[in-house]
DNA sequence: TCGCTTATCTGGTATAGACCAGTTTGGCGA
DNA sequence: TCGCCAAACTGGTCTATACCAGATAAGCGA
């Protein structure tokens, strides 16, 4: 969408997108290269004469714009393409990432067999008190965190499922398993900033841009297999959808 | 998912993250109700003991998730609840609005014939140099402006299509006038800063967080009939698809 | 050469003001 | 009563500075 706007140079505008304007340009014409550093804050704010806290509202309006990101106390990168996500099909993050070309990793940060309360109750079917395992994980491309998500499985449609490595793609597992193929999904999603303990897990401020998503899915019987609940980095992704 | 997070209390953190978590107990005790004005940034930042930068922090905090939104110079106010939308559905904007009880509103900004350039090419599958008629349209709830659209149609598939009146609902349009059923659709989104145009129309700062969607329509033979491109402020709304 | 300490650099948070440009409101005059 | 204008108020932008905490790099000593 960018190539095609008429980008009125902000030249008789404030002077943080004066500041942004030639950042972006920059990044555009590519003396900026995909994460690679900025020059640091106060740098900014010298090379243009003014102060940092001007400075700094030209990195949060390109932050939001998701063209860089920060890592905490490092400095502000130039945030690589987005990833292109379809939610509505079951294959795998890794083997996707890797379609695009880049690095995936998947960590287990925590499994636990619960019980469904009030809200998972809501969003599954399932009654208050029914077994639940619980999967927490984080997920990177090209070693920079980008997701962290929990799993909601139907600890009685997928029995022992808690013994099995989570590292990798469960949708693998439940289709060579347990001999599961999904047939409805109710997906929800929208934009939010990520707060504790999601920022923390990923490293980020609370108050980071997010996406939030969701996806409930069943087998073609309606019963309840899996809810997924995962929060993006906002800048990290692009979801693509085709219906027919 | 809020009810369920263990939101701790930052009493010993940064003063800005205190000042947020005071206003978000308040919006979720019903004390200030939705579309209501929220105390003025130098009334924040005295009963706080504190300066207006650091009461603007707390503001763009609970902004970024959402929670409260600004009208230009006019104050800070609590968002309405997140209007549910089907991007895959052929529904009326307007219906989808009533039926979840507010009231719609839309504006016809602009319509003209234009050839197809490089981008819409490469969008939609036409050559470059083909007709196509631009809608420019803007849409309200309740009085709020929350998204800007460039509608392109193509203009050989609907002849006649610009002559009709555009605040009413297209897909019902082409369905009872073209007879046409729309058979797939390809759906991209992704969180994004709005900037002007987007922005200016929207009567919201450059840097306002968006979600940019587009839908590419085609009719069962697989010709190109529509792409839709919209421009949504991103506290507004909830993605909801549901797929078999 | 290796490991530890330390100095330096980074962004994170905060103060205390200032002026500007729109919006809203209150009061005055016709 | 109505319309207009001015005052008060709002957020938008900006300066100049300060201290903190975590990340990093430099340098020293074993």
């Amino acid at each position: 969408m960018r190539e095609r706007e008429q980008e009125q140079s902000s030249a008789n505008g404030p002077i943080y997108l004066r500041v942004r304007d030639q950042i972006a340009d920059q990044i555009e014409n590519g003396l900026l290269q995909p994460n690679s550093r900025l020059p640091s804050e106060r740098v900014l704010a010298e090379s243009n004469h003014t102060t940092r806290v001007t400075a700094r509202l030209a990195l949060a309006q390109l932050e939001a714009e998701g063209r860089i990101y920060r890592s905490n106390r490092r400095g502000w990168f130039v945030s690589p393409p987005r990833l292109v996500y379809n939610p509505t099909e079951d294959y795998s993050f890794s083997d996707n990432v890797v379609a695009q070309g880049r690095v995936p990793a998947t960590e287990t940060l925590d499994v636990t067999t619960i019980e469904a309360n009030a809200w998972l109750a809501a969003k599954t079917g399932l009654a208050e008190g029914d077994p639940i395992v619980r999967l927490h994980r984080r997920r990177q491309i090209d070693g920079r965190s980008v997701l962290v998500e929990n799993i909601y499985l139907n600890a009685r449609r997928l029995p022992g499922i808690e013994t099995f490595d989570f590292n990798r793609s469960l949708w693998k597992l439940m289709r060579e398993h347990y001999g599961l193929e999904l047939a409805r999904k109710q997906i929800e999603m929208f934009p939010t900033a990520l707060v504790d303990p999601q920022a923390e897990a990923l490293g980020v401020n609370a108050g980071t841009a997010g996406l939030y998503v969701t996806r409930c899915s069943r087998d073609n019987e309606g019963c309840f297999v899996e809810f997924d609940e995962e929060f993006w980095l906002h800048d990290t992704l692009s979801i693509q959808v085709d219906v027919r």
